[in-house]
DNA sequence: ATAAAGCTTCAAGTAAACTTGAATGTCAAG
DNA sequence: CTTGACATTCAAGTTTACTTGAAGCTTTAT
């Protein structure tokens, strides 16, 4: 697939996947011409990519992650150790997150019920 | 309480504060000698601000639900669907994040089982 | 064959969210 | 009464995350 094709698939453009590559967070095999090419499985760690971005996740935080998820089998307890420590905080986003909607579903009952 | 004293402790900086009160975000009375002066509830508005905005909610978002807030009762059909709306964001990037965080636990699980 | 569409690199520009610096004023402590 | 820690404004600098533009090559369509 080329990059027009996966901008086009994930909604993005063309300068951003060249930009996360120009950071090292993805790659791509290069064809004769010297285009682009991407893998199914490079397409889906991009997705993987923009996700955690929407989360909140800094593209600094991404890098180590991904250098982190490089790491595994190499040594598993320092992944283990740090894939720990993200889900607690994803946990305790989610906390922060319901705590914050029922802040506006209250607001929404007791000021303004229409 | 002054700048000084507020920005302790939210542990951010007086610069900052500063400069959410020239978006229009907050505001504050004024000492007779020009010092600013924070009310309790500008202190929890500010701590919601930056609730928000750790939650991933841009400034210019933040602006926009602080003024719907001022409008309460003014256009509450306007607020109640803004609000439901916004509540539809959280429930949504809840889920992502669920979504992520379960991502991360099979990780652990199946490629890292120590 | 030629134009449009798509790809390349590299450098420079942009927007959001702050921070820093300069010049100055105020206040509490020794 | 002056030194140090705080405050003020305003302009300019920084970082992150991109986008845009220029100059040029490749592929596709007419």
């Amino acid at each position: 697939m080329q990059i027009g094709k996966v901008a086009k698939t994930l909604a993005i453009s063309p300068s951003k996947i060249r930009y996360y590559e120009s950071l090292g967070l993805i790659s791509a095999q290069r064809l004769a011409n010297g285009y682009r090419e991407y893998s199914p499985e490079m397409v889906s760690l991009l997705r993987t990519i923009l996700q955690a971005k929407s989360l909140g996740f800094s593209l600094t935080e991404i890098q180590k992650m991904s250098h982190i998820f490089q790491d595994l089998g190499q040594n598993p307890r320092r992944v283990r150790s740090y894939l720990e420590e993200k889900i607690a905080d994803l946990d305790q986003k989610i906390e922060e997150l319901e705590a914050f909607k029922h802040n506006i579903f209250n607001l929404l009952n007791t000021r303004c019920p229409l």
